[in-house]
RNA sequence: UGGGCGAUCGUUCAACGGCAGGACAGCGGACUCUGACUCCGUCAAUCUAGGUUCGAAUCCUAGUCGCCCAGCCA
């Protein structure tokens, strides 16, 4: 277990300063995404930083379903979304809402605001609306209703209520202030007609609240104390405030922005990860190259690596592009320490080791783990004739090559030295067999004269081995900023999944989906959650092993 | 050219007026029955210009650069 403390940030001092000074008794956050698509790994630090943060404090984190917009919503993803936060590590309990579970009282809220002549039912049209806002360096103008009296408003707004104006006849506005320079502030629009079916409520509601509105308020009905949001949220803070300072609510929220999570090697703009997935670069939105949370469920990444990843990433209110090698790293660390070894060759080549007797067989104890006992070991079985890895031969080795070539000794791993006495070539000159003899006193892996050989090879006995596919995935992006010049399709990696066909020792057939291994000097490989069987067995690489050799091998001639 | 936010090694996060530090990446080495893991070493940064101060990454002023905002999206 990581038993190291976790840096500070501002927001944990943020905290833990409110606690101190008695400005909460307990820590409430949210987590609220709307129902409109897959969570990914950004999401995935707003995940952790909201219900870690309230684990940490010894408060609650609720996840609430933004759902205010039925036009884009729908129950599949409120269902997936709460698979992935589950599946991510955390626990909302009987803390689940819908912002929609507050239509009624939101509503109420609404009509309070119009009893206090602030807000109004206004008639201009979406394009009328658009024209009157402003710019950026223009004020915008009022609209020609904003005088209307408190009592033809709050009629109007019954009507809305009723059905009895089309979509997009009137609006309810908040009247602010037509000329601030914070476009939030210019009368923005909190109800608006929608005449669809919501996802949660039905067709009971045709006037929806919007996320300015909805949001601080269902915050403050439920007792958040702490509301921490991205950084483009900013410019609403003035707006949120201002909807708990007119109305009468149980407590006034903090909202606090932080930097989005970005990544090199990717993307996770909605729209670009659904290109993706349309245009079939990637095979849907669990493939497992997608940054989305099932896609790295599917690819086999542990969630305790995505915990540490978007611990080691920090907290800031600067923007961000995080190395992939990061995470990349995080995965590697969580996977070294948990994940038992195992044998497979996904390259074959056959062995044949000469001086062992044909129909003789032997069974080998391996250690699952190298360094940690309590993961067990295993018998691996061994005969006359392996499959061992194309690489781990070559006819005209380079300098520094510590494998097998003719006249060189190796150790199989775990089993017996062995010297390469010749090959068989096909008509192309491509090896199809290596000839070996072995040293019988070296049973187990070691010499009796206490002789070193430099490299160790794995090997799969060829008698007993079970076919399995590899998927190798690789980035999905060539450039560490897909289409930071020009269309981000044209930096798709056309290499990013390799699939081959290879054999492994009989355990990984047996094991369960989601199983994750070291396949040893290879990488690390989860089962398929969906395709991998006993009888098929699919394993897809999540990353490779750090290999200083193939970046020296490429600099020798 | 309105408003908001930001700027520290290649990347990311620290340093909260008192020796600029960690992680990842890179490079070099040790160890090794995984060219893995581990260990050691090394490279490397305060946006600019003024000011305040015994002392500034930190405070002030003026710039520069970057991001966000003109949905009846969130």
């Amino acid at each position: 277990m990581n038993t190291t403390t976790p840096p500070s940030h501002f927001l944990r001092e943020r905290i833990a300063e409110d606690l101190a000074r008695g400005a909460v008794r307990e820590v409430v956050t949210r987590f609220p995404p709307e129902p409109n698509g897959f969570l990914h790994i950004g999401h995935a630090k707003s995940i952790c930083i909201n219900f870690g943060l309230a684990r940490e404090f010894g408060g609650r984190c609720h996840l609430r379903f933004d759902d205010t917009n039925p036009e884009k919503e729908d129950p599949a993803f409120v269902a997936a979304i709460k698979e992935d936060v589950r599946w991510l590590g955390f626990d909302w309990g009987p803390h689940l809402y819908h912002a929609s579970d507050y239509f009624e009282r939101l509503y109420q809220f609404a009509v309070e605001l119009i009893h206090k002549g602030k807000a109004y039912v206004c008639q201009l049209s979406a394009d009328e609306l658009r024209a009157t806002r402003g710019t950026l360096t223009e004020p915008g103008v009022e609209s020609p209703y904003r005088n209307r009296s408190v009592a033809e408003n709050l009629d109007l707004f019954a009507r809305m209520r009723a059905g009895e104006f089309a979509e997009g006849e009137c609006t309810l506005r908040a009247k602010i202030d037509m000329a601030s320079p914070n476009i939030n502030l210019r009368d923005p629009v909190i109800y608006r007609i929608l005449k669809r079916p919501h996802q949660n409520t039905g067709d009971t509601w045709c006037i929806y609240p919007t996320y300015d509105f909805a949001h601080g308020l269902s915050d403050a009905l439920e007792g958040v104390t702490h509301s921490i949001c991205t950084l483009e949220f900013a410019d609403h803070k003035p707006l949120y405030d201002w909807f708990l300072e007119q109305l009468d609510v149980p407590c006034h929220p903090q909202q606090i922005e932080f930097n989005r999570l970005n990544l090199t090697f990717t993307v996770t703009s909605k729209r670009k990860l659904k290109t993706l997935v349309e245009r079939g670069i990637v095979n849907g939105w669990d493939d497992p190259r997608m940054p989305t949370l099932s896609g790295l469920r599917r690819r086999g990444v542990p969630p305790a690596a995505i915990r540490q990843f978007v611990e080691r990433v920090g907290v800031s209110r600067s923007e961000s592009c995080v190395d992939m090698s990061l995470l990349e790293s995080c995965i590697r660390e969580e996977l070294d320490r948990t994940a038992p070894r195992a044998m497979a060759v996904l390259r074959p080549v056959r062995l044949v080791i000469t001086s062992y007797a044909e129909e003789a067989e032997e069974f080998f104890t391996l250690a699952n783990h190298p360094k940690d006992p309590s993961l067990g070991s295993r018998q691996v079985p061994f005969c006359r004739e392996l499959w061992i890895e194309a690489d781990d031969f070559a006819l005209a080795p380079p300098k520094g090559f510590r494998r097998l070539t003719i006249g060189a000794e190796v150790r199989l791993r775990g089993a017996y030295l062995v010297t390469c006495t010749g090959v068989e070539q096909d008509a192309h000159g491509a090896v199809t067999t290596v000839f070996c003899t072995h040293d019988p006193e070296s049973r187990g892996g070691n010499a009796p004269d206490g002789r070193k050989v430099q490299g160790t090879i794995h090997w799969v006995s060829a008698r007993h081995a079970v076919p399995l596919t590899a998927r190798l995935y690789d980035r999905l992006f060539t450039t560490e900023h897909p289409g930071a010049e020009g269309d981000f399709l044209e930096d798709v990696n056309a290499d990013s999944l390799a699939t081959c066909q290879g054999w492994g020792e009989p355990m990984l057939a047996a094991c369960p989906a989601e199983a994750r291994f070291q396949l040893e000097r290879l990488g690390y490989f989860c089962a398929d959650r969906f395709d991998h069987t006993q009888k098929r067995p699919v394993f897809n690489r999540i990353v490779g092993l750090r290999d200083s050799w193939s970046k020296e091998a490429a600099r020798r001639p």
